[in-house]
RNA sequence: GUCCGGGUGGCGGAAUAGGUAGACGCGCUAGCUUGAGGUGCUAGUGCCCUUUAUCGGGCGUGGGGGUUCAAGUCCCCCCUCGGACACCA
């Protein structure tokens, strides 16, 4: 039959499904994935953030991977050995709580979530490394995260302590500050609130200036809005301590006031002369130390509202301050003046020394709390804005100093700042300082399902680490048990796990029955990765030497502080513990959007989830990848009521019909060939690379189809099917689309007769012969507008194209009357006249 | 409020160093193929004006200014949408 009667049948397409299975075997066989591992090649190590298992995999998972997997894939063509593995993160509280309701085991529930995870994923075509494949729950992974724990105690870096707790309701355990947005749970949306509770640490505020400045290595490949969310979120500020004298009542007996210093951190030290009271937090030891007696009933009675307060409450910025009068006094170190010291609660406990002195002219919350307590404002900066004194509205700019003894005539923030804490300084009576606002990383929760801490508590020695030798301690089976959140650990209830004996003294001891933070066990596993069956450490060194830092890491945006952050600070302390010898874990960083459906997320209670499965089922594994990656920018969101996997769909059968047109022998050497396809072919190639980079991957996708086209049409309308550019242009389609397309490719790679798998052929080589063009469009433009278009040889001179545009008929028409002012020539593009 | 991103046809989106705006695709229109039905092929498709088609002209990248021979791209001001943080002294 030829081409002309094909017209009206059907037109030939491959079976999608057949040949999903077809190749999923061949793969399974050849298993092309594994990196060799053994220098014989340059490594790159291509991340993606492992797959947390509850359910199936869903749309975000297709994108994220799909996007990927064309940088992996792209590498392993480009001749790399690329590590490329998978896992889960498979401890945690999704997970747990799922269990519970199905009155499952959470291990039963989480690894057969696993296998159907890991099912989809050979289904969906990812180049994974099986053989690494590990999982943050297996006592084997476990047992490291539990030594690194007590490397992290040994150096100090891991500690308990009793304070204050973001407590969820719901979930009946502790959370990490990350862990609350707008004070609510992130997992559950509950609201929080707080408890007093002892539980373990992190120290790593001890990091918050190395973790801000090591974010230089990242600006120019990793996303800005994710620095700027780790900026913000570590919040470093410069300012000054200044300690005050407080006056404390005379207490029973002496009628000598009795004194104290209390030192505050301000970054407005310049405005020290407007210090007209004093804030302490309501809630830290401070507050309910100073209290006068009289005051105290009224103290206490406060201090029980702002604890039943939740976080929501404290959030909304407009609510009305509320205080209550400490009945102690304190000295202003400039003016000599005795001022009130309140407790309030929008002052945090946990922030600079939990005490302010407040400036109401030049701060508005201040403002606000002397306004309703009726507290003296006093200007001290001149800003030539109307005076706070009688707007209520704070002025924060630069200014002239007034009222504020030798820095009056001053006009800048910064000389008075500076003056004004020299002179503290010499006077003993306060430093320049800095603060931060990140917190340490609480890591305690009170769940079943979680990595166990690796402490023993005894009467006699106190805290005692499990010696390394007894690692790991293995999570109690506890099955039957009921695992029901009640606040405390339901660890606690396998008693003949939690009795020891002590590791130190011999004697009786309990276990500590809190399991650790997931982000703990996530810290880490892309150094396991590196030697995931490793027993004598975490990680064989050598390997992570070998592959760390990860090259690309791909993931979502919304671990732009929990999971990033720790995982960096988990590096750093590795570094000093002298583990690695990095310091920041993931070179560059890929955050794809999110995939949407009609403008909004998808979610069950719109009813807009869109089901993955189903969504392959009927477009096939490659029409959803291509679909994903045609859709735009990766870092874009995507709505997934724009996108047409049939179009896709139709696409890669155009594409593959290619092969099937194609008549020359496999091995038909492309010389000779025609010469305009060829350049074609030389060009998408060339461009691909660029394109690869700068991960500009829908323009790809994009010139591969134009490169279909053109071949399409040489096929019916140019050179013919025999013509060996034909050939070379169908496996070059072929080899494009075996990053984004992979079945599809195969077959094509088959159909032009080789064996499997294209995959792993190489990348094209670019002949720089056929990237000449041998002539281009000049456009010549009158006043800047379009007025002709002239074929030009490249090398064309300035003298030569301005002659040729001036002597063009529509140019001379355009000028006719008119005189020419100047010509300018940028050859061999463009000409641009400017008449008059 | 602060900090980050964005605003280009009916839609998703292209556009190295300022130099043909709208690549590629979706959708749509007309025709061909066909036993009438998710296919394939051909042509068209930013808006407006003009003309018997032709030829032609004008306007166009959220709005307003500016720099330049030339601006989607650079500078200033504003509007608007999305996201993150939010009493951090």
């Amino acid at each position: 039959m030829t081409e002309q009667e094909h017209r009206g049948d059907r037109a030939p397409a491959y079976d999608v499904a057949a040949t999903q299975d077809k190749w999923r075997k061949v793969w399974d066989d050849l298993n092309p994935f594994q990196a060799a591992d053994d220098g014989s090649k340059e490594r790159r190590y291509a991340l993606t953030m492992f797959p947390y298992p509850s359910g199936d995999l869903h749309m975000g998972h297709a994108e994220v991977m799909a996007l990927h997997d064309v940088i992996a894939r792209y590498w392993w063509q480009r001749g790399y050995d690329v590590l490329n593995p998978i896992g889960w993160d498979s401890f945690g509280l999704p997970a747990e709580n799922a269990a519970i309701r199905r009155d499952e085991h959470p291990a039963t529930y989480t690894y057969a979530n696993i296998e159907t995870q890991a099912e989809s994923f050979r289904r969906y075509a990812i180049s994974f490394d099986w053989s690494r494949r590990l999982h943050t729950s297996d006592p084997e992974y476990y047992r490291w995260t539990q030594w690194l724990f007590l490397r992290f105690r040994e150096r100090g870096l891991a500690y308990r302590k009793f304070s204050p707790v973001n407590w969820c309701p719901n979930d009946q355990t502790v959370l990490a500050n990350e862990q609350v947005v707008a004070g609510r749970c992130e997992r559950c949306g509950a609201e929080v609130t707080k408890r007093e509770l002892s539980q373990w640490y992190f120290r790593v505020t001890e990091y918050a200036q190395r973790l801000l400045d090591d974010m230089e290595q990242l600006k120019d490949t990793w996303p800005e809005r994710v620095l700027a969310m780790q900026r913000n979120w570590i919040g470093r500020s410069v300012g000054a301590h200044v300690e005050f004298e407080l006056r404390l009542h005379p207490s029973t007996g002496s009628g000598q006031p009795v004194t104290r210093p209390l030192t505050v951190y301000t970054t407005r030290p310049d405005t020290l002369y407007g210090a007209t009271f004093m804030v302490v937090a309501a809630d830290a030891p401070l507050a309910q130390e100073i209290c006068a007696a009289e005051q105290r009933g009224a103290y206490e009675a406060y201090l029980a509202e702002v604890r039943k307060a939740s976080d929501i409450e404290r959030l909304s910025t407009d609510r009305p301050k509320t205080g209550v009068d400490l009945g102690v006094r304190a000295v202003n170190p400039a003016t000599g003046e005795e001022i009130p010291v309140w407790a309030a609660d929008y002052v945090l406990a946990d922030y600079g020394t939990g005490a302010i002195m407040a400036v109401p002219a030049h701060d508005q919350r201040d403002l606000d709390f002397a306004r309703q307590f009726g507290l003296p404002v006093r200007r001290v900066v001149d800003t030539g804005e109307p005076n706070p004194e009688e707007t209520y509205v704070a002025t924060t700019g630069d200014g002239t100093y007034v009222s504020s003894g030798d820095l009056d005539g001053l006009s800048d923030k910064a000389a008075g700042i500076a003056r004004i804490v020299s002179r503290l300084e010499a006077e003993g009576r306060g430093a320049g300082a800095v603060n931060f606002r990140l917190r340490d990383w609480l890591l305690s929760r009170q769940r079943f399902w979680g990595c166990p801490i690796p402490i023993v508590h005894c009467g006699a020695c106190g805290e005692v680490p499990v010696p390394d030798d007894q690692l790991p301690v293995v999570l109690p089976d506890l099955r039957g048990a009921d695992l029901k959140p009640k606040g405390t650990s339901p660890l606690a209830a396998a008693e003949e796990w939690v009795n020891v004996e002590c590791p130190s003294c011999g004697g009786p001891a309990k276990r500590d029955t809190d399991t650790m933070d997931t982000f703990v066990d996530s810290s880490w596993y892309f150094l396991r990765y590196c030697s995931p069956h490793y027993t004598e450490g975490p990680f064989d060194p050598d390997a992570v030497r070998n592959w760390m830092p990860a090259e690309q890491y791909v993931g979502g945006v919304e671990h732009a502080i929990l999971h990033l952050l720790y995982s960096r600070f988990f590096t750093k302390v590795l570094f000093d513990m002298g583990m690695v010898d990095f310091e920041e874990p993931f070179k560059a960083l890929l955050n794809q959007g999110q995939v949407i459906n009609g403008g909004k997320a998808m979610s069950k209670s719109l009813g807009n989830g869109v089901d993955l499965g189903e969504v392959i089922d009927e477009y096939g594994v490659d029409a959803v990848r291509l679909t994903m990656v045609f859709a735009g920018p990766p870092e874009e969101d995507i709505d997934w009521a724009d996108l047409s996997p049939g179009g896709s769909l139709r696409f890669l059968q155009r594409a593959w019909r290619l092969s099937g047109d194609v008549t020359s022998a496999a091995g038909t050497s492309p010389e000779g060939g025609d010469l305009a396809l060829r350049k074609a072919t030389h060009k998408t190639v060339h461009e691909a690379e660029q394109l690869m980079d700068s991960h500009r991957f829908n323009v790809l996708v994009a010139r591969v189809m134009e490169l279909v086209n053109v071949t399409r049409k040489a096929i019916d309308s140019g050179c013919g099917p025999q013509d060996p550019a034909v050939r070379e242009a169908t496996e070059t389609v072929a080899i494009l689309l075996s990053l984004v397309a992979p079945y599809t490719a195969e077959e094509m790679w088959a159909r032009l007769g080789h064996q499997p798998t294209v995959a792993l052929v190489g990348w094209p080589t670019v002949d720089p012969a056929l990237l000449v063009e041998d002539s281009i469009t000049a456009v010549v433009q009158i006043q800047g507008k379009l007025r002709a278009k002239l074929q030009v040889s490249p090398d064309i001179s300035a003298a030569d194209l301005e002659a040729a545009a001036m002597a063009d008929g529509a140019v001379q028409r355009s000028l006719e009357g008119r005189t020419v002012r100047k010509v300018i020539v940028r050859a061999p593009k463009l000409v641009n006249i400017v008449a008059g």
